[in-house]
RNA sequence: GCCAGAGUGGCGGAAUGGCAGACGCGACGGACUCAAAAUCCGUUGAGCUCCGGCUCAUAAGGGUUCAAGUCCCUUCUCUGGCACCA
C-alpha cells in the first residue's frame, strides 16, 4: 500500500473530531497538564507556515504529554477586540462583528489542517459578551481597589488610528500598528496602578521558568533604580525658599553638583524664575511644549536650556549653584529634576560643555579619559575615591553613597528611595470595537461603576463605527448608549464612551479555558484550582513585555482579591523562533509577514505532501527557539523520510514474528526510545526527527535485510512517532490491527541496558590528534586499553623515539598519550 | 551608547570540555529504464598522498587545558531589546 497523506489525514481528522478524541477529561485521576499557544487574534489574511511553527510545537508537546499518561487541556481562542480587527473590518467596509466572525471561521478551519488535537468545545471569543461581561467585571473589582481611576494625561495619539496609545504600543516614536508619528495630546484617561505592582512584577521573575532573555527584558522595562531623594533650597525672586527634590542614583557624587535642572513641566518654574529670564524661560517652555517627542528624543540631538535666574543651594555644602530649565529631564520619571554632575554623567558633561557650566571632579579614578591639558574629556561614570567632598574624601565611592545619604538623613534632607521606569498603563481607547468600560458619570455622584447584575456593559450595534477624531470614542456620538440613569441616586447621568485596549481580553483569557461556559462567574474556583497555573506556554517573543506583564498583572491583582491561590499565571514559557524568508521588497532576511511580501502559504505544501510532512518539516528546520529561514526544498526529505517508515512498518508487519528478533535492531529501537525521549524533554525537536530518521535508515539498511521484527517493535515505533505525524502513525496504528486511537496508548519506555554497546570505539589520540580507533569491550580497564593503544603500528609510528609523559584514558571515551 | 543572543561545508543545521560537520537538502557518479521521473547504491569541508595516511579548518587574535566549536580575555560582524529614566 502506497503512502498517500491526502486520503488518511482527511479521513482522521473527521474521526477525531467525531470520536471528541481530544474533549478534555473533566474528571480524571491523572496529573493535570495545562498547554497553551497564545492566542490569535483574527486578522484577514490567514495563516502561513510562520504561523505553523508555533502550533505544531504545542501540539506535538501536548500529544507527548497525551501519551505520558497526563490529561491535558489544550485549548484555542480568539482575542478579536482592538484595533488590528476593527482597522481590518474598516478596511473591506464591512461591521467588525461580521468581518471578524469571517476571519474567526477561515482561520478555525486553517487551524484544523494542522491537525493539533484542540479542544474546540472550549473555544472562547474576547468580544462575545458572554466573554466581555467578565473582562469588565475584573475592570470594577479593579475599580473597587483603586487600581483604576481617571487623570488627565499627555498621551500618545496615533493620528492615523485616531487613537491614544500606551507607552507600550509605541515604538521609536512610532504607532506599533501603522507606523506614523505619535503625537501628545492631553486627554482624561482611565488609568491602571501598575506601578503598585512594580516591586511584585520584578521580585518573582526568580519563580518562573522563563527563557532568560524575557525575563531580563520585563525587569529592565520595569527598570528598578535605587537612589535617593535629596533636598535642595531655592530662592524666589521675593525672597521666598522654596524646597526642591531631585533624585539620583548617585548621591556619592553630590559634591560635584554645579547646576540644577529642573523639566520643562516643573511646577517651581513660575516660582522663582527671575525677572530678566522670564521671556527667555517661557518661550522655551512654550517651544518644548510644542515639540513632538521624536524631536525632543531625536538621536544626538543637541542639548537645549535656559537659565533661570535662580539659584539652589547644595544641602551638602551650603554652595550655590545655578537652576536650569532643560527638556532632557522627563517630567514623568523621578522628581522631574535632578542635580547636575557633570564630572561623573554623560548627559550632565555634555550640557555643561555647550552652556559652559563648571566641571568639579569628585570621583577619582585612572580610567578617567583626559585631553592633553588634563581636564575630563568625558564624565566618568564608574566607581572610584571620593575626593573635593569634605569629610568624604578618600572613601570608596560605594561606601560613601550609603554615609551621604546616611549623614542627610540626620538632618531631614535626603531619603533612600527607589524608582521604576515603569508607568500607570494607560487604559482607555477612542475606539468602538472593545470592552466598554463600565462607568457612568452622574452629576451628584461622580464616577460609578455599574452594578455587576448589569453587566455586560453592551457594545451598541451601529452602522457609524468609524473613529470621530476628535478624540471622542464613536460611542460617544449614540444618545441611546450614553444617556442612562445612575445606579446609586437614580438621576440623570451618561455612560463613558471609551473602551478597553486590545491588551484586557488578553490578560485573563488564560482563566476562562478550564470553565469557558460558565454564565454566573468569570471563573469556577474547582476548576482552576485543577488546571492553574499554565504548565506550558507556547507564544511569539513579540509579547516578551506588554501581553505578559499584564497578564500577570491581572493575576496578581485577582489574587490579591482572593480569587485566585497562584499569582504566577504561566509557569513555563516558551517562545518559538520566527520563520523568516528573503525579503523581495526590502532585500533582506525578513520575518514573514504579508506586508514585506514574503509569506508562504502551506496550502500547497499540505496538498502535494501533506500535513504530516509540513508538521515535521517545521520542526526539522532547526532549533525550535531560533529564527530559521524557509526553504521549500528541504520538505523533501522529511517526506522521503515518512514514506520510507510506512513502507517499512507494513512490510516488517507482513513478515513481522511473535518471538525473537534481530538483537542490533532491538537495541537501535531502544535508543530510538531513548532518544526521542529526551530530545522531546528538552524541547530539541529538529535533533528527535534526525534520530528518528537514523533509526529508519538502520531498519531498511543491509544488516536487517530480511530478518523479521517483532510486532511490538513496530507498535513501539509508530507511537514514537505519533506526535509528530499523528495521521499517519493513527493509519499505521489501524494497519495492524488496533481499533482504539493509538494516542489511547502509552508512551514506551526503555531499558538503559540496551543502549549500550558491549564494544565500543575509542579514539586514540597523541598530543590531541587521533592516530587510532580502538574497538574494545565495553568494560576493559585502563592498564588493558593502554597497551593495546601503545601496540597499534599507526600509534607506534608516533611514539617510537619519543618519551611518553603522560597516559590519559577518559573511560568509555578516549585514550590521549602526551609523547616528547 | 547600554543590555541580551549569535557567527561551524555550496545550503539548513549536529556535537554533557573528549574522533568537528550527525541528520537532511543540493551536487556528482552508478544501478533500474527505450528514455525520463520516481526509487535504490555510492561519493561529497579544503589541500596533499607512497592510498597506509598526513596537514589545515568552527568570524579574527591571544590564553587556560593532556584535550577547546564548547571555558576565559580582546577585536570584528550580524540579530533582537532599551535608549536623555538622572
Amino acid at each position: 500500500m502506497k503512502y498517500e497523506p491526502k486520503e488518511i489525514e482527511k479521513k482522521w481528522r473527521d474521526i477525531w473530531e467525531k470520536s471528541g478524541l481530544y474533549r478534555t477529561e473533566e474528571e480524571d485521576l491523572k496529573p493535570k497538564y495545562y498547554c497553551l499557544d497564545m492566542f490569535p487574534y483574527p486578522s484577514g489574511t490567514g495563516l502561513h507556515v510562520g504561523h505553523w511553527r508555533g502550533y505544531v510545537l504545542s501540539d506535538v508537546w501536548s500529544r507527548y504529554k497525551t501519551l505520558k499518561g497526563f490529561s491535558l487541556l489544550h485549548p484555542m481562542g480568539w482575542d478579536s477586540f482592538g484595533l488590528p480587527a476593527e482597522n481590518d473590518a474598516i478596511k473591506k467596509g464591512l461591521h467588525p462583528k461580521t468581518n471578524t466572525e469571517k476571519n474567526i471561521n477561515n482561520i478555525r478551519r486553517q487551524l484544523k489542517e494542522i491537525g493539533a488535537m484542540y479542544d474546540w468545545s472550549r473555544e472562547i471569543n474576547t468580544s462575545d459578551p458572554g466573554y466581555y461581561k467578565w473582562t469588565q467585571w475584573i475592570f470594577l473589582q479593579m475599580f473597587k481597589k483603586g487600581l483604576a481611576y481617571r487623570k488627565k494625561m499627555p498621551i500618545n495619539w496615533c493620528p492615523e488610528c485616531k487613537t491614544g496609545l500606551a507607552n507600550e504600543e509605541v515604538i521609536g516614536n512610532k504607532c506599533e500598528r501603522c507606523g506614523s508619528e505619535i503625537e501628545k495630546k492631553d486627554m482624561m484617561q482611565w488609568m491602571l496602578k501598575i506601578t503598585e505592582y512594580a516591586e511584585r512584577l520584578l521580585k518573582d521573575l526568580d519563580k518562573l521558568d522563563w527563557p532568560e532573555k524575557v525575563k531580563i527584558m520585563q525587569a529592565n522595562w520595569i527598570g528598578k533604580s535605587e537612589g535617593a531623594e535629596i533636598l535642595f533650597t531655592v530662592k524666589s525672586p521675593g525672597g521666598q525658599e522654596h524646597h526642591l527634590k531631585v533624585f539620583t542614583t548617585r548621591p556619592d557624587t553630590l559634591f560635584g553638583a554645579t547646576y540644577v535642572v529642573l523639566a520643562p513641566e516643573h511646577e517651581l518654574i513660575p516660582k522663582i524664575t527671575d525677572k530678566n529670564h522670564k521671556k527667555d524661560v517661557t518661550k522655551y517652555i512654550e517651544m518644548a511644549k510644542k515639540e513632538s517627542e521624536i524631536e525632543r528624543t531625536a538621536e544626538k540631538k543637541e542639548k537645549t536650556g535656559v537659565f533661570t535666574g535662580a539659584y539652589a543651594v547644595n544641602p551638602v555644602n551650603g554652595k550655590e549653584i545655578p537652576v536650569w530649565v532643560g527638556d532632557y529631564v522627563l517630567a514623568s520619571y523621578g522628581t522631574g529634576a535632578i542635580m547636575c554632575v557633570p564630572a561623573h554623567d554623560e548627559r550632565d558633561f555634555a550640557f555643561a560643555k555647550k552652556f559652559d557650566l563648571p566641571v568639579t571632579e569628585v570621583i577619582s579614578s585612572e580610567k578617567s579619559a583626559r585631553d592633553s591639558s588634563g581636564n575630563l574629556s568625558k564624565a566618568y561614570t564608574e566607581e572610584g575615591i571620593m575626593v573635593n567632598s569634605g569629610k568624604f574624601d578618600r572613601m570608596d565611592s560605594a561606601k560613601g553613597r550609603n554615609e551621604i545619604v546616611k549623614w542627610l538623613e540626620e538632618r531631614s534632607l535626603a531619603k533612600k528611595t527607589v524608582k521604576y521606569k515603569l508607568r500607570d498603563w494607560i487604559f482607555s481607547r477612542q475606539r468602538y470595537w472593545g470592552e466598554p468600560i463600565p462607568i457612568v458619570f452622574c452629576e451628584k455622584c461622580g464616577e460609578v461603576p455599574v452594578p455587576e447584575a448589569q453587566l455586560p456593559v453592551l457594545l451598541p450595534e451601529v452602522e457609524k463605527y468609524q473613529p470621530s477624531g476628535t478624540g471622542d470614542s464613536p460611542l460617544a456620538n449614540i444618545p441611546e448608549f450614553v444617556k442612562t440613569d445612575c445606579p446609586k441616586c437614580g438621576g440623570k447621568a451618561r455612560r463613558e464612551t471609551n473602551t478597553m485596549p486590545q491588551w484586557a481580553g488578553s490578560s485573563w483569557y488564560f482563566l476562562r479555558y478550564p470553565s469557558p461556559g460558565l454564565k454566573t462567574a468569570p471563573f469556577d474556583e474547582k476548576q482552576l484550582s485543577r488546571w492553574m497555573p499554565v504548565d506550558c506556554y507556547v507564544g511569539g517573543i513579540e509579547h516578551a513585555i506588554l501581553h505578559l506583564l499584564y497578564a500577570r498583572f491581572f493575576t496578581k491583582v485577582l489574587f490579591d482579591c482572593g480569587y485566585l491561590s497562584f499569582d504566577e499565571p504561566f509557569t513555563r514559557l516558551f517562545n518559538q523562533g520566527m520563520v523568516c524568508k528573503f525579503s523581495e521588497k526590502t532585500k533582506k532576511l525578513e520575518k514573514m509577514s504579508k506586508s514585506k511580501g514574503n509569506v508562504v502559504s502551506p496550502d500547497n505544501l499540505v496538498n502535494k505532501y501533506g500535513t504530516d510532512s509540513v508538521r515535521l518539516y517545521e520542526l526539522f528546520i532547526g532549533p525550535p527557539e531560533v529564527d530559521s529561514e524557509w526553504n521549500d526544498n528541504g520538505i523533501e526529505g522529511v517526506y522521503k523520510f515518512l514514506r520510507r517508515l510506512w513502507d517499512w512498518a507494513l512490510s516488517a508487519w507482513e513478515t513481522s514474528s511473535d518471538g525473537t528478533e534481530n538483537e542490533a535492531f532491538t537495541r537501535q529501537l531502544h535508543i530510538l526510545i531513548k532518544n526521542i525521549t529526551e530530545r522531546l524533554e528538552s524541547f530539541r525537536f529538529n535533533t528527535a526527527i534526525s534520530a528518528f530518521m537514523e533509526f529508519i535508515n538502520f531498519a531498511l539498511g543491509k544488516e536487517m535485510k530480511d530478518s523479521p521484527v517483532k510486532k511490538a517493535s513496530i507498535e513501539k515505533t509508530i507511537i514514537l512517532i505519533s506526535p509528530f505525524a499523528p495521521h499517519l502513525a493513527e493509519e499505521l496504528w489501524k494497519i495492524t490491527s488496533h481499533n482504539d486511537s493509538v494516542f489511547k496508548s502509552k508512551w514506551p519506555s526503555y531499558d538503559e541496558k540496551l543502549t549500550i554497546f558491549d564494544e565500543i570505539e575509542i579514539p586514540v589520540q597523541i598530543n590531541g590528534k587521533v592516530r587510532c580507533v580502538l574497538k574494545v569491550p565495553e568494560s576493559i580497564s585502563e592498564e588493558d586499553i593502554l597497551d593495546k593503544a601503545l601496540e597499534n603500528e599507526n600509534v607506534r609510528k608516533f611514539t617510537d623515539g619519543r618519551k611518553l609523559i603522560k597516559k590519559i584514558y577518559v573511560p568509555k571515551k578516549i585514550v590521549n598519550l602526551v609523547a616528547k
